[in-house]
DNA sequence: CGATCGTTTGACGGTGCTCAATCACCGTGG
DNA sequence: CCACGGTGATTGAGCACCGTCAAACGATCG
């Protein structure tokens, strides 16, 4: 139980090492065969010819709380999540950790950090998850002899730069209740996506871990989630979240900050099927808050 | 040949169509070889056999405010900057533009939207820029003929999947200040790692695409400005920023959100060299302010 | 059953958003 | 040449949302 004599070497890519010393189990635990982590990967395995798809992969079991990897330690292996999910985490510098993304099942983690060979996050399982291991040294033969794992990987990674701009538009909202209502219809569509239930979310982190991602503090979280339940837009038992209304979450989503004013600049595409002008948000709360924005209705009144 | 009969399929990919009838030229001007794209991607063409390297593509040059490609039209080319500078932005639905990122030389536009085949994201020039364009259809061959040009792209990918959690870093810093110093920072690195003058910064874009990606009102970031010259960090005219202090632009820059109060996690990696016990911002600015943030301050004593 | 952590709620103070006016800069036309 | 409208940038005033501190409640696990 004593980690100390090879706590000089923290930081080292031995995960062996992590589950060994530190309980925080890394083990692999079976093998899997490449068709399966391309079934994960959302990626019909239906045309061409599935020459390589038995290839055997390694998977990993990372228990609750335990670290796939560290932050600093050199990227020798990509992960693609199998079952779970894990959350990204930046300490920066001075000891604070920012969650910078949720990844769920087919999301490949560590491809971020391939350019440096140092991995830039740590990422921190939330729940008892699985994820396949590429070693980056097979990876380029893998692509090769594989077309369908080298398609799945590329859209893989479109899907998460895609993402990253929605983490973005996730925190450029102003009000802290429209930054978890954002948060809450992306999740939702994760889950969608997933196959799970979207009005019937199971939130895997903790509030604080939410407000590190939207950039609030957790007492904010905690209070947009009752403002929410207030209007009657959610019901959330702790962690248990139903999405009661959510096109008046999605309104609520809305808010964004930078007028399109316009004036010259035609960056607009043809786009017919925006929403008829309809008020930005519903004051039915019942202390009759969240009336400022007036920009937003001033583009509106403008527009109508 | 007239552009006319083509009228009806705005949001067509016939980028001849836009700058006929726009004037907001795209036209191409020359063609460059592929030797020439992988040395603005900054990969070193000096190992393994350099084959295909002379394989020419077309180069496409943006006027200013002008937009490469629209939101929603359907993406059937990547594009790698050759010179200039972009942004990225977003309309959300209700009109407002959401500014996601800026790029500049040796980046590529235009991946994140692969996995969709429409793009998301409006590509708007900062500036007189020039790109390379690269067919999608002809990207796997491409990759194929080229080991080249397939890892100048992955580690491409891999920077703008780093960079983008560097944009969540940099809206997740409480102070506005912080946000701007932040980005600031960011953009002293991009110029230095273009060969460029590390301080001596000249901004492309507006007050108001600044304050979009920073998620701050446009005035906000004035302030902010003046703040930042006050504390005799930077030298600001217009659009012209010297960077006079750069370490304490980086002190400014602290100040995250999300107390790494621990507890259990032990996911910090053994960094040695983060900065002694300091005051998280020298109080010498002419009003005095800038002193919250007492988590900072209760960290730091506890550690000590 | 108790301890620890996560979550919720309250109060207070401050920062940043909105509105508004002013100035600087630029291209156009008189 | 200067007047003029337009955009961008700066600054000020007022207000309220949100961050911090504090305490209480609830859940989970040993």
């Amino acid at each position: 139980m004593n980690p100390v004599t090879t706590a000089h070497i923290v930081g080292s890519n031995d995960r062996q090492f992590w589950s060994a010393t530190r309980r925080r189990l890394v083990p692999v635990t079976e093998q899997a065969r490449l068709a399966d982590m391309l079934h994960v990967m959302q990626l019909d395995t239906h045309h061409g010819e599935p020459e390589n798809l038995s290839t055997m992969l390694p998977v990993w079991c990372v228990r609750k709380d335990a670290a796939l990897f560290h932050e600093g330690s050199p990227t020798d292996t990509l992960y693609v999540v199998r079952s779970g999910s894990l959350k990204c985490v930046k300490s920066s510098e001075d000891g604070y950790h920012q969650v910078l993304s949720f990844v769920g099942p087919g999301e490949v983690l560590g491809f971020e950090s391939l350019h440096r060979g140092k991995h830039r996050t740590s990422a921190i399982a939330l729940e008892v998850s699985t994820v396949f291991a590429i070693p980056v040294q097979s990876l380029g033969s893998l692509r090769q002899q594989s077309p369908l794992f080298d398609e799945a990987l590329q859209n893989a990674i479109s899907r998460q730069l895609d993402s990253a701009g929605d983490m973005a538009e996730l925190m450029a909202a102003v009000a802290a209740d429209a930054r978890l209502a954002r948060f809450l219809i992306w999740l939702s569509a994760r889950m969608a996506a997933a196959g799970q239930s979207a009005h019937r979310l199971r939130l895997r982190m903790c509030r604080r871990d939410i407000a590190s991602l939207l950039g609030v503090a957790h007492e904010t979280v905690s209070r947009s989630f009752t403002n929410l339940a207030d209007e009657g837009l959610v019901q959330v038992l702790n962690r248990d979240v139903d999405i009661l209304d959510a096109e008046g979450l999605r309104l609520r989503a809305r808010c964004t900050r930078g007028v399109a004013d316009d004036g010259a600049a035609p960056i607009c595409v043809p786009q017919a099927k925006v929403a008829p002008p309809r008020v930005p948000a519903k004051p039915r709360a019942s202390t009759a808050r969240l009336n400022w924005f007036p920009n937003v209705e001033a583009s509106e009144s403008a527009t109508a």
